[in-house]
RNA sequence: GGCGACGUACCCAAGUGGCUAAGGGAGCGGUCUGCAAAACCGCCAUUCGCCGGUUCGAAUCCGGCCGUCGCCUCCA
């Protein structure tokens, strides 16, 4: 197995530190809004790195984290006129709202930092002790920062040497800090803001620090995988490798692993830039799924440009699956043995799984892998054309799709009966019609066709076809679709 | 200014030294069908931003140019 690691800029072969065990920690988000398409691609992402690991037979424990303390929460607050902390509870609900809907599976440990505050005051202690980090009076109390030069490494996962960042320092000058770029582990509170006692006096902790908190807490001193967005990789990731190394004297993480943007109008989608959007308002325009396969599409590190249109495609790709599970279930037997043409899918069916855990194995390329699955999806209606009537023929068709509803479960893609996909799409579209008025028009129709009054049969077709349901007609009954 | 990524058909997107350049969407043609608008099948890049170079051989490696984007500030 490849993985890319950015601390070293390419790809290299995947060995845990300790045998088949493998510590992953993952950022999480800060709970103080809604959770975007961007923070869906990172929570997929990974997500699927941990199933594909399990699968492959890996020991994994996952940790991703949520940030509820921050500035940006303590605003929010203000701005509605609540408590930080209802504002981080209520955000992380909106959270496991989103994300179960995406199909995202919970990690084995989701941390918050207010919960690991004491280790956090512990870690920033010895950093004094160690004379990486200092205090500065900060009226009452006293802020901490960590000494960017004290760490000799400082720069090497981001690639920027401290001289360059000092030159193009957008940092504001903080007069008590020995270096602009040196960073807050311990922020000495204001009036009014939340704060917890420490030996620096009242405060709360800086962003970087929970993260090297809580990821050894519940991992240990060297990660086997950290990961995030492409945009924590400076300052956040940065910060916590110095912070972590000058504690520990040991490496953070073995490999680094992180995702791409999703960008609209080829922009980052970003607050600043006021071109959100959230995960809330996608899922009431398309399915789930169709998300997820859409964001599966590219490869996890490549920047992905957001557009109605291609999500749409994916409807459309996971349509030719369900279709074609539809098509698998009409089958029947009505020969013993075999037809003779087994062997035109056999080999295509042998080779499923290699192929799909070699797309895998090269550094999580899902686009290949779907591209795999759907190769064989055409191969599999190919063959269906041919008309297999052979109990061998047919119990091929039948695995094939169970192996494709198994490959596909390691991406959480393809889970759904076929008719779970039609029944949600037509909840999702509003269709102003019940299922069982479906099936009484289908009925009615199949009386008109048997007696051959077509006018009828066509006009019940074209009105369901008005709401957005086709019909297709079987040898021997008629299913209903809801158009993509 | 410093660092980095990318540019593959009408659109999205794999492929990073050598079989016919995956897969999907759109389009077109056909099969099925009472009809079909669905489904299914087939067709659809002698060519990979441009110009040079290395090589028996490059979309894939090297150099230059053009274009797009990102990080250097909170950010998934």
């Amino acid at each position: 197995m490849k993985v890319y690691n950015t601390l070293t800029g390419r790809l290299e072969d995947f060995e845990p530190i300790e045998d088949k065990k493998v510590g992953i920690y993952a950022c999480g988000v800060t709970v103080y809004d809604l959770c975007h398409i961007g923070h869906a691609r990172s929570a997929v992402v990974f997500d699927v790195i941990v199933r594909y690991l399990r699968y492959k037979g890996y020991e994994v424990k996952f940790v991703r984290n949520f940030t509820d303390i921050d500035d940006k929460i303590i605003n929010r607050a203000n701005k509605e006129g609540i408590s930080w902390k209802e504002v981080a509870e209520k955000y992380t609900e909106e959270y496991y709202k989103d994300m179960d809907r995406l199909g995202i599976t919970r990690a084995d440990v989701e941390p918050k930092a207010t919960e690991h505050i004491t280790e956090m005051i512990e870690i920033v202690n010895t950093l004094i002790e160690k004379g990486y980090a200092y205090a500065v009076d900060e009226g009452e109390a006293k802020s901490v920062y960590f000494a960017v030069e004290k760490f000799s490494d400082y720069g090497k996962l981001s690639k920027k040497k401290i001289e360059d960042l000092m030159h193009g320092a957008r940092v504001e000058v903080d007069e008590r800090k020995l270096s602009p770029l040196d960073f807050a582990l311990w922020k000495a509170s204001k009036p009014g803001e939340p704060w917890w006692e420490s030996p620096w006096g009242k405060g709360r902790p800086g962003w970087h620090i929970e993260c090297t908190a809580m990821s050894i807490k519940h991992i240990g001193q060297t990660l086997d995988i950290h990961g995030g967005g492409a945009d924590l990789i400076f300052p956040h990731h940065e910060n916590e490798i110095a912070q972590s190394e000058a504690f520990t004297g040991k490496p953070f993480a073995k490999y680094w692993i992180h995702n791409g943007f999703v960008t609209i109008n080829k922009e980052k989608m970003s607050k600043s830039l006021g071109n959100v959007l959230n995960i809330r308002d996608l899922l009431e325009r398309y399915d789930a799924e169709a998300l997820r396969l859409f964001l599966l599409s590219s490869h996890y590190r490549s920047p992905i440009e957001f557009d109605h249109e291609y999500i749409k495609e994916a409807e459309a790709m996971l349509d030719r699956f369900y279709s074609t599970s539809i098509r698998i279930e009409e089958l029947k037997v009505s020969q013993k043995g075999s037809s003779g043409i087994v062997f035109e899918l056999k080999p295509l069916f042998d080779t499923l799984k290699g192929k799909f855990e070699e797309a895998l194995d090269d550094d999580f390329n899902t686009a290949k892998a779907i591209g795999i699955l759907f190769e064989f999806i055409k191969e599999l209606n190919r063959f269906m054309d041919k008309k297999p009537s052979g109990e061998e023929e047919i119990c091929l068709i039948k695995e094939s799709e169970r192996a494709l509803r198994e490959l596909g479960g390691v991406l959480n893609l393809f889970q759904r009966k076929a008719i779970d996909w039609y029944r949600d799409l037509l909840k999702l579209r509003e269709i102003d019609i019940t299922e069982d008025e479906i099936e009484k028009l289908i009925f009615e129709r199949a009386q008109a066709r048997r007696e051959k009054n077509w006018q009828r049969a066509d006009e019940i077709r074209n009105e369901l076809f008005k709401k957005g349901i086709i019909l297709e007609d079987k040898p021997d009954k008629t299913v209903w679709k809801v158009k993509i």
